[in-house]
DNA sequence: GGGGGTTCCTGTACGC
DNA sequence: TGCGTACAGGAACCCC
């Protein structure tokens, strides 16, 4: 499941084929791929042929390459199950294919960048660019915050919304517009290196508290960006189809039944925001 | 505007 | 073997 490394590393994997590239072919083969484009495939299309890539960039879980009518970009979020691959031009087509660009680059000739979903919760569109303070991003990225590992990230503005919230922290450390780029899988890593119970009221959280929280999840995405990201099947890899390794490193997510690596207590898995929450029930005390 | 639940989707795993 | 069902979850969306 993508969360942040996996997009990054998806995105570390395009910017090198795609960064000066002109679109040469667009082809859509599922229009559920488009979701986040109103306007349908064919204005999709013709908004990208003959256009060229200027860049590759993410914030949270979103990614996207501008255009060089600097006024719009490509966007992409994969959802559940997506994948960007780069193949070569005339590559057999994946088993859920939806998109493919075809691509000319002055380096490394043609390739195919393939949009490839099972579950089709994932989807691209051709997107406006508008002011964020020094920089541009697309509207359908604005309301996404920065991402704890940017450079911009502002720990106290954090920290303070927290204090305004009374909801679960595992469901606000799940809102992209607080902080982004954390699914299910390192929200549960991150609680329990802090040993923060998930269903604490966020405004519960002293400020050390939250300082750790901050610092364990910094942790936990910097070794799942080192380790090429997490799989668990064939839902995640990069542009080559290649899986990641973190997988072998959980501690506390799909470790139910498992011995706590800190203190041998069985991790549990409970039901909460219709998905697991794994956690350490010794380790991970509710807040009284 | 916070809060919390529902919905979209398909491959896999499992029970009967 | 085959069928039905539960399950996985990111984020938009809805109502309170």
């Amino acid at each position: 499941m993508p969360e942040l490394p996996e997009v990054e590393v998806v995105r570390a994997g395009l910017e090198p084929a795609a960064v000066g590239s002109v679109i040469t072919s667009v082809s859509v083969f599922d229009e559920r791929a488009l979701t986040r484009h109103l306007a349908g495939a064919a204005d999709f299309a013709g908004r990208l042929e003959g256009a060229t890539f200027t860049a590759a960039l993410r914030r949270g879980k979103f990614l996207w390459l501008p255009l060089d009518d600097a006024e719009s970009a490509l966007i992409a979020h994969l959802g559940m199950s997506g994948q960007m691959l780069l193949r070569a031009p005339d590559a057999d087509a994946e088993r859920h294919e939806r998109v493919r660009i075809g691509i000319e680059h002055p380096v490394h000739g043609e390739l195919a960048i393939v949009f490839s979903d099972q579950r089709t919760f994932g989807s691209l569109a051709v997107d406006a660019l508008i002011a964020d303070g020094g920089s541009r991003i697309p509207t359908q990225v604005a309301h996404i915050a920065r991402d704890p590992m940017d450079d911009h990230f502002d720990d106290d503005g954090f920290r303070s919304a927290l204090s305004r919230r009374g909801s679960a922290i595992k469901r606000v450390l799940l809102d992209q517009g607080v902080v982004s780029g954390i699914g299910n899988i390192y929200a549960d890593e991150s609680l329990w290196a802090a040993r923060i119970h998930p269903e604490t009221p966020a405004n519960r959280l002293s400020t050390p508290a939250v300082r750790r929280l901050l610092a364990e999840v910094r942790i936990v995405l910097a070794k799942a960006l080192a380790e090429g990201g997490t799989s668990f099947d064939a839902q995640y890899v990069n542009v080559n189809g290649q899986a990641g390794y973190f997988a072998h490193s959980l501690n506390a997510y799909g470790q139910q039944g498992q011995p706590c690596p800190r203190c041998g207590t069985l991790i549990v898995r409970e039901q909460f925001m219709n998905r697991g929450s794994h956690f350490c029930p010794r380790c991970q005390r509710p807040a009284r």
